[in-house]
RNA sequence: GGUUCCGUCGUCUAGUGGUCCAGGACGUCUGGUUCUCAUCCAGAAAAUCGCGGGUUCGACUCCCGCCGGAAUCACCA
C-alpha cells in the first residue's frame, strides 16, 4: 500500500472532546498501516479564540490513546514549524503569488460596507455572494489589509472516501478570505498551504468542510497542486436529539473520561468502531488489530450516536482482556493511585493487587474501585440494620445470628492454612454443622465482614482480608447485635 | 431560505438483486452458575429495511419523487 501521509490539525481553543478525537483516530491508523507519517499540527490563527494550555491538552490526549505523532510539536519533522502562526510568511508570500496571477486581491472595503452588501442581499432574498460585490479598483496589498480569492464560479465534482462522487453548482464558491487583516491566514487558505508543503495525501477531517469543499477545490487549481484523497467522517451525535455531539451540549473531554477510569485501550475501540467496522462481527479490538484491519472504505456515511453505556461495557471487557491476557501487574500498572480509596495508600502494593485480582472482574470503571474496595482497606461501619433487614436473614433471630456468628469465628480460627480452598472447605463443615443454607450463613458472614452491598465470593474475600481481621470483624458483628 | 450530505431493531451496525419472513453487539427481560454484585452460559422480546412509485421473474439492495434529519452559508476552525 502506498504510504499515507496524514495529520490532525485541531486549533488550541479548549480540550478534545469525542467528536474531535475519531477524526485523530482515523489518520493515525491510515498513516501507521502503510508506513507513512502522522502529523500534528497546530492550527492556532485565531488569536481571539486561543486558550492558554489547550496545546498541552491536545498533546496529553493524543498520547494517552497512544496516537504518537511523527511531525508535530516536540518531535519536530522536515516540514517545521508545526504552528500556524509560525508560518504566516509562508501563507502571506502563496496569497501575494495568488495576487500576481489575478487569482487574489487586496480588499479595501471596510467592515461596515459588507454588513451592509450583506443586508441587503438578505432583503432583496438573494443569497449573499461576496463575489457579486468584489471591488473594482483593488489597492496594492499592504499590512493590515485582508487579501480575498477571486474566485470563479463553476460546477465541481470530487471523490469522496467515505462519501462517494460528489458534485456542487457555482452558488458555492465565493470570494473567501486568504489571509486576514491581522496577517495571519484563515483556515480555509491555511490548510491547504501546510497540507500541499507537508505531503498531506489524506485529508481527513470532519463532514462539516464539506460544504466548503468546492472553495477548497477551486483553490487548489488556482494554486496549481494536486489534490489530495478527501475523507469526510460523518458527525458523531448527542445520546439525545439528532444534533452532532458539541461542548455545548455538554460533550466531555476526552480527559475527563480518562479521570472518571475509561482505559485509553477502551476509548480507542469504542471510538474507532463508532462509524466504521470491518463487517466481521468482532467488537473488541486492540491497536494493532485495528492496524491491520482498518479501512477507509469501511467507515460508514451516516452519523453515529455517541452511547455511554456500551462505552462502559466495553470499559469493563477490556478491564477483564487485560487481566486474563496480560495479568494483574498489567492491569495494576494502568491503575492511578488516584482510583484506590484514600486509606489504601497505607497498604502495600502486594495486598492492593490481591484486592484487585478478586475484584477487578466486576469494574465498569476504574473510579468505583474506591467504594468497590472500601472494605478491604479500612473498618466498615457496622450497621446492624442491613444484617436485620436482608432478606435472606429477616426470618432469624438475633439470637440465632449472634451465635452462628460467633461460632463461624471460633470454627474459622482453627483453620491452620489461610487459603481461599481451606476457607470454602470450612465454610462447607459450617453448613453442615448449623444445617443453614448457603444464603443464610454466607450472606452473614458477608455482611458482617464488610457491611457492603456485594463482594467477590466469600472464600476470596475472605482470605484477602486475612485470618486476624475476619475474625476480629466477625466478633465485632457478633457484639454489636445485642 | 440557498447549498450539500444522510435515512436497517431504542442505540452501534451486517447486508453490494435471490442464501434475509433481515444477522451480530450494547441495552432490556427470563433462566442457570452452593450467597450478594459482577462475570460467564442459555434463551426471549425488539426493524412493515423513512414513505410512495417504478425497473426486474425477484429489491433492504438499482432509478425517480416525496418526507424526515443533519451540516454549512464568518476577516471560526
Amino acid at each position: 500500500m502506498e504510504k499515507a501521509i496524514t495529520r490532525f490539525a485541531p486549533s488550541p481553543t479548549g480540550y478534545i472532546h469525542l467528536g474531535n478525537v475519531r477524526s485523530a483516530i482515523y489518520p493515525y491508523l491510515l498513516a501507521k498501516q502503510t508506513g507513512g507519517t502522522f502529523i500534528l499540527r497546530i492550527e492556532d490563527t485565531d488569536q481571539a479564540r486561543f486558550v492558554e494550555g489547550a496545546t498541552d491538552l491536545i498533546k496529553e490526549t493524543l498520547l494517552w490513546l497512544g496516537l504518537n505523532w511523527d511531525e508535530g510539536p516536540d518531535v519536530g519533522g522536515p516540514h517545521a514549524p508545526y504552528f500556524q502562526t509560525e508560518r504566516k510568511e509562508l501563507y502571506l508570500s502563496w496569497a501575494k503569488r495568488l495576487i500576481a496571477e489575478g487569482r487574489a486581491y487586496a480588499d479595501p472595503t471596510p467592515p461596515e460596507k459588507i454588513d451592509e452588501y450583506r443586508k441587503a442581499d438578505e432583503a432583496e432574498k438573494v443569497p449573499y455572494l461576496y463575489r457579486n460585490h468584489r471591488p473594482l479598483d483593488t489597492p496594492e496589498w499592504q499590512e493590515g489589509m485582508p487579501i480575498r480569492f477571486k474566485t470563479i464560479p463553476k460546477n465541481y465534482e470530487w471523490h469522496d472516501e467515505v462519501m462517494g462522487d460528489l458534485k456542487s453548482s457555482p452558488e458555492v464558491l465565493d470570494d473567501i478570505i486568504l489571509i486576514k487583516k491581522d496577517g495571519l491566514p484563515t483556515y480555509n487558505f491555511a490548510h491547504i498551504v501546510d497540507d500541499a508543503e507537508m505531503g498531506v495525501t489524506h485529508v481527513i477531517r470532519g463532514q462539516e468542510y464539506l460544504s466548503s469543499m468546492p472553495n477548497y477545490l477551486a483553490l487548489y487549481e488556482a494554486l496549481n497542486l494536486p489534490r489530495p484523497k478527501f475523507v469526510s467522517l460523518p458527525h458523531i451525535l448527542a445520546p439525545q436529539g439528532n444534533k452532532k455531539l458539541s461542548k455545548r451540549d455538554g460533550a466531555k473531554s476526552v480527559t475527563e473520561y480518562r479521570d472518571d477510569g475509561i482505559l485509553p485501550e477502551a476509548m480507542l475501540n469504542y471510538l474507532a468502531c463508532l462509524g466504521w467496522n470491518d463487517g466481521s462481527e468482532q467488537e473488541i479490538y486492540d491497536l494493532k488489530e485495528l492496524l491491520e484491519k482498518f479501512s477507509l472504505d469501511r467507515i460508514q456515511n451516516s452519523g453515529a450516536r455517541f452511547d455511554e453505556t456500551k462505552l462502559l461495557w466495553m470499559n469493563g471487557v477490556w478491564i477483564r482482556k487485560i487481566k486474563d491476557e496480560e495479568g494483574i501487574d498489567v492491569l495494576y500498572a494502568k491503575i492511578s493511585p488516584d482510583f484506590w480509596p484514600d486509606s489504601a495508600k497505607n497498604y502495600p502494593e502486594e495486598y492492593r493487587k490481591k484486592v484487585l485480582n478478586i475484584i477487578y472482574d466486576r469494574l465498569k470503571l476504574l473510579s468505583e474501585l474506591k467504594t468497590f474496595t472500601s472494605y478491604f482497606f479500612e473498618e466498615p461501619e457496622i450497621d446492624k440494620e442491613l444484617i436485620l433487614k436482608n432478606k435472606m436473614l429477616k426470618k432469624l433471630s438475633e439470637d440465632d445470628l449472634q451465635k452462628l456468628l460467633s461460632l463461624t469465628s471460633t470454627r474459622l480460627s482453627s483453620l491452620e492454612n489461610w487459603t481461599a480452598e481451606n476457607i470454602q472447605a470450612a465454610l462447607n463443615d459450617l453448613l453442615a454443622e448449623t444445617n443453614k443454607k448457603p444464603g443464610e450463613l454466607f450472606s452473614l458472614i458477608r455482611l458482617a465482614v464488610s457491611f457492603a452491598p456485594f463482594s467477590p465470593s466469600l472464600d476470596l474475600t475472605l482470605e484477602v482480608l486475612g485470618k486476624e481481621r475476619t475474625l476480629a470483624r466477625l466478633n465485632l458483628a457478633a457484639r454489636s447485635i445485642n
